[in-house]
This record gives C-alpha cells, sequence and structure tokens, in this order.
RNA sequence: GUGCCCGUAGCUCAACUGGAUAGAGCACUGCCCUUCUAAGGCAGGGGUUACAGGUUCGAUUCCUGUCGGGCACACCA
C-alpha cells in the first residue's frame, strides 16, 4: 500500500530537482496541473515557459533539457514536448491502478488528508437572531458552513462548530413587543400594530404557547411561559427560548450541528463587552465627542469612525461584537472562519479594527469571512419576496418538506458562496430527477445493486491490472484526483468544489456502467471490475458525507 | 455618490486560480433496454466569455475604464 497516488506533488518534486540542475541560479514556481484533453497526457508542467526569459533560450529546448535531467520514476510511462513548451507526463497504468486497493482499504478515510495538522479552528454559521424561523438564506450559510466544516475536519483541522445567538439588544425588543400585542389580542392588522412589528403568524403561536403557560426546551433550559400579559421580562425569555428551539428543530433536520452555542446576552452579563471597551478606551484610540464614545477605527483603515457608546448610553453592535471575537482569541482559535450573509460583510471592517486597538496579538486580516451572496427564491416563475416583517418568507423548514433535505443541502452548497443563487422551488421539487443530487446518488444506488448480487467477494485477492479500458483509465483518475479535491476546498474554503467532483464522477461511472457488463461469466473479470465499481462507491459516499448529503442503496 | 460580490450557450452553472480547440446539465433533434436500476448512455446544433483598452510567450482569469445585476454604506442589529 505504498504506492504513489499523489502524482501532482510525486512530479512537483521531480521537477524541482531538473530544475536544480538545468537552472540553479533561478527561482520558479513548480507547478503541476491537469490538462483539459487527454491527448495531453495526464499531467502538465509549464516550467519551460516560464524559464525562457530568465534563461533566454527558447521554451521547447528548456523543455529538453528539463526532461533529460528529470529523476527516473517507474510511475511515468513517457514525457512530451507539446504547443509552446508544455511538458506533459503520461503515468502509467499501472500506478493508477493501484488507486483501486488504495480506496478499499482505507475506505471512509480515504481522501483524508493532514494539511491541518490537528490545529484549532472555529467556524461560526448560521447565527440567525432568535426572532423567527430560519429562512432559505439561513440554509445557505447552514449548508455551507457545514460542509466546510467537514472539509476542513477531512483535512486535518481540529475544527469547532459554533453558532452566536444575537438575543439582546433592539431586536429582541422588536420580538418582544410583538408577542406582548399578541397575547393582548391585537393582530398585525390593526392600526395600532408598530411599523416594524414581527407580523408572522409564528408570533401568534408564540403568543398562544405563553399564555396557555407551555414549557419550551431550548439548548439546556426549560422555560414556562408565565401567562402574564404585562412581565415584559418573562415574555422576553419565553419568546427567546421558544424560537430558538424552533430553530434548533430546523436545524436538526437539516443535519446540521454545532459544538458551542453563543450567547450575546451572556456577553453582557458576564462582563465582558465592559471589560472590552476598557481596554479600547486604554488603548487610546477612542474618543469623546457629542456626548458619544467613538472608536477611531480609521486608524485600522475604515472610512469614518465609528459610535461605541450612544448618547443614549447603550452600545451599538460591534462592540459586543468585539468583545465577542475577542473572546474567540481568548479561547485559542488562532484560526476563526466568520460563514455569514454577504449583508454582513460591512461588519468586517469595524470587528477587525476593533481587533486590532485592542493590542493583544491579533494578526491583521482575523477572522477569516466567507460570505455567501444572497438567495432568490422563485415559486411559480415569481420571485417570493423574503421579509421576516411582513410575514412572507421561504423557511427552511418548507424547503426540507418540500424538496427534502438532501436535494436542498446538495443545491444551497453546489455554489461558489460568491454568486448569488437562485432557488427554483417548482424545479427542485416537480422535476426532481432533474436535480443533480439524484444524478450522483443513482450512481451509487446502482453500484450498491450490482454489488449485493455477489456475496463474499474478497476485493483483495482482485487483478486490478485488468482495469485498463478508456472507461476504466478515466474513473481511475478521478478516483485519485479526490484526494487534491478534497485539500483544495478546505484550502480554498470552496465546498462547492466537492459537489462538482461528484458530479464529473457519478457521469464517469454512467459512462462506464452503459459501456462494460460487470457480472460476466470469467470470475477474475468480474472481480477487478467490480473491484473499481466498489471503489467508487466508496468515494461517493466519503464525497457525499462532506456534503451532508446521503448515499443510498436504492433508489 | 463610496465600498464589496457577480456578469460565460436560450436557462442554471463549470473551467484545476495565467495555459493548449471555453466545458456540463436542462431545453431542442435523432438513436440505445428479452442482459447488472433508462433518475442512465451515445450523437448533433447552439459562444465576439457584457463592452473598450492594457499587462505577456499566452487572459474567461490580472490591471484601468464603461455598462448591467445584487448587497452594504445610522448614535438599527
Amino acid at each position: 500500500m505504498s504506492a504513489v497516488l499523489n502524482f501532482k506533488s510525486h512530479l512537483a518534486h521531480l521537477f524541482a530537482e531538473a530544475l536544480r540542475v538545468v537552472a540553479p541560479e533561478t527561482q520558479a514556481t513548480i507547478l503541476i496541473e491537469r490538462p483539459k484533453q487527454a491527448s495531453h497526457g495526464d499531467y502538465a508542467c509549464n516550467l519551460a515557459m516560464q524559464l525562457a526569459k530568465p534563461l533566454r533560450q527558447s521554451p521547447r529546448n528548456i523543455a529538453q533539457a528539463l526532461i533529460a535531467a528529470l529523476p527516473a520514476s517507474d510511475v511515468i510511462e513517457k514525457v512530451e514536448i507539446a504547443g509552446a513548451g508544455f511538458i506533459n507526463v503520461f503515468i502509467t497504468t499501472a500506478a493508477k491502478q493501484a488507486v483501486v486497493k488504495t480506496v478499499l482499504h482505507a475506505e471512509a478515510e480515504y481522501g483524508r488528508g493532514n494539511i491541518g495538522a490537528g490545529r484549532k479552528v472555529q467556524v461560526e454559521f448560521v447565527s440567525a437572531n432568535p426572532t423567527g424561523p430560519l429562512h432559505i438564506g439561513h440554509g445557505r450559510g447552514a449548508a455551507v458552513g457545514d460542509c466546510l466544516c467537514n472539509v476542513l475536519a477531512a483535512s486535518g483541522w481540529d475544527v469547532t462548530r459554533e453558532f452566536y445567538y444575537n438575543d439582546a439588544g433592539a431586536q429582541i425588543d422588536n420580538l418582544r413587543s410583538s408577542v406582548q400585542l399578541r397575547c393582548q389580542g391585537i393582530t398585525p392588522d390593526d392600526p395600532s400594530w408598530p411599523e416594524n412589528g414581527y407580523r408572522g403568524d409564528y408570533i401568534a403561536d408564540v403568543a398562544r404557547s405563553y399564555m396557555a403557560q407551555e414549557t419550551v426546551e431550548a439548548d439546556d433550559q426549560h422555560i414556562t411561559g408565565k401567562g402574564d400579559v404585562h412581565d415584559k421580562e418573562a415574555i422576553r425569555h419565553f419568546a427567546v427560548a421558544y424560537l430558538r428551539r424552533e430553530q434548533d428543530q430546523d436545524l436538526r433536520a437539516f443535519r446540521v450541528g454545532f459544538d458551542v452555542f453563543s450567547l450575546e446576552s451572556a456577553l453582557y452579563s458576564e462582563g465582558k463587552v465592559a471589560a472590552t471597551v476598557e481596554k479600547l478606551i486604554a488603548s487610546g484610540h477612542t474618543y469623546e465627542q457629542d456626548d458619544a464614545l467613538w472608536l477611531r477605527t480609521t486608524d485600522f483603515g475604515d472610512d469614518k469612525d465609528r459610535v461605541m457608546r450612544k448618547t443614549d448610553g447603550g452600545f451599538t453592535y460591534f462592540v459586543p461584537d468585539v468583545a465577542y471575537h475577542l473572546d474567540k482569541w481568548q479561547r485559542g482559535f488562532t484560526r476563526v472562519i466568520n460563514e455569514q450573509g454577504a449583508d454582513h460583510h460591512s461588519t468586517i471592517t469595524r470587528v477587525r479594527a476593533g481587533l486590532q486597538a485592542l493590542n493583544v496579538g491579533i494578526p491583521q486580516g482575523w477572522p477569516d469571512y466567507v460570505l455567501h451572496q444572497m438567495v432568490t427564491v422563485l415559486r411559480n416563475g415569481q420571485e417570493v419576496k423574503i421579509s421576516k416583517r411582513a410575514g412572507s418568507y421561504v423557511t427552511l423548514r418548507d424547503l426540507i418538506d418540500e424538496v427534502g433535505c438532501d436535494a436542498t443541502r446538495y443545491f444551497l452548497a453546489a455554489r461558489s458562496p460568491d454568486s448569488q443563487l437562485v432557488f427554483d422551488i417548482d424545479l427542485a421539487t416537480s422535476k426532481s430527477n432533474e436535480n443533480p443530487v439524484y444524478y450522483i446518488q443513482y450512481a451509487h444506488a446502482r453500484i450498491q445493486t450490482v454489488l449485493k448480487q455477489c456475496e463474499g467477494l474478497v476485493f483483495g485477492d482482485a487483478n486490478v491490472g485488468l482495469l485498463d479500458s478508456e472507461e476504466e483509465k478515466t474513473l481511475l483518475q478521478q478516483l485519485i484526483d479526490y484526494s487534491e479535491v478534497v485539500e483544495t476546498a478546505a484550502h480554498d474554503l470552496a465546498p462547492h468544489l466537492i459537489a462538482f467532483y461528484l458530479k464529473d464522477l457519478a457521469a464517469d461511472f454512467h459512462r462506464y456502467y452503459n459501456a462494460t457488463r460487470f457480472l460476466v461469466d470469467d470470475e477474475v473479470v468480474k472481480l477487478a471490475r467490480l473491484s473499481l465499481c466498489a471503489a467508487t462507491a466508496q468515494v461517493i459516499r466519503n464525497g457525499l458525507g462532506l456534503l451532508g448529503v446521503n448515499a443510498p442503496d436504492t433508489m
């Protein structure tokens, strides 16, 4: 099992050696890439073209010299010069065939790496205010964040998943008053209903439950409705607990879990906000003006200074945010990634500025952010406007019920967070076979059906040397690529790459399936082909696992 | 007006972070099931990569500008 499978880094080493011989004085980055066309080999290196200028020679001549200096390797079939000076490397089929046994031996471990080396990383995601059910935007955050965590964990990071509740401040007060009005029998169509009050029906549910003195369980607390219309504090407590429970249930249905829940209110009650303010004042980056306390965020790249303490004595929201992130740092997270909607992007500069002002050794540019763009929802060809206050929006729960957890997760995680996402509910439901997630799951189910017909196979005996058809070689290479895809997804914080990879892998398998019969009379051939099938199924399972999507045995 | 993200086939999206002839799915046309799941495969048409410059051996990718879409620009969170 000592076979070389990471051809890319293997070749990079060989070319580095060749570079040392050909141009010992010259610095160049060794880049090994996968050509688009099979005729260009399995891997290509553009080193010769990079060296043309410094060496003042033609790229093709340099390529000759590099090839001559390339150390021998038994995984290389042949090396060619092509085009302007590309060096194309062909890998022996035997070296690729080894992947089958590697996968079957490693099973769920296949594709895992150790770039993270056990270092701690904390990923904060979803972090919805407990003022209503989770909507599709939170769903995108949940899907992307969870998959990102999985990918980081698969790369050797020690991941902590965290959810931050903004359970203090104006929005919560607004929630409380909306519930209180409902308790008093006042509805949103009443003229006295405040303009920015929450209008959704769920507010009435909270009120009913409170008045009925029901008990809700959220996190580790049990809160019972007091039934007193005038007890603002009791209503606030109950409403927050009620909605947290709803969110917890939605997240559980979405198969997303968290290690830590942090409460904004706790930052106040534990004195962390006050302590942060004191540190900021001591740092000398604050000043009083117009009866308010300001932080000179312009010292750290902001375009204007920001108010910390308002004239009314309350803090602006970014103060507890800075306190929260200081807390993360003090908990030992030298790496923190915040997955949020793009509408939060203006906070990045302020939070980072506040942390720099504290001058406690936090590096510039800490923490990292992954911002996902907005999700547009189409229903009946019409855009559904998301407005919590108006009460009209698509909840995550609706999507899970209508579209299914697997398809919803796939849809929301399968695109670059940088681009806006159109979620067409009709497409995802009525024509579910158009959904790519079924295409991938179908490949897995097909394999399982075939394997089920042959009990007691011992793949260790398989002669993988027989796997040399075009379809088989393509599939082998695809299986080899998996580890690299996981590594790239973790490095670039781009979990959607897993989804694209799986679609390609499934396509390669379906093509193989249509071109090849597995259950043939020749037992040796059969065993070899089934071993490749089994390895493919394993990689599909591993990849879908990272996306949090099931790999069913039958469909 | 300022900052950030985006603009690729009719639609939804790729393109290994600067590589070779820009690829998939959906839709459209025609084939392939008495054989392991046709939720599949094969073949075909469809492109001035929004536009204009620039950087270099080479640009969908990087830089500048223009146009278009989204988000954010409070002593709201």
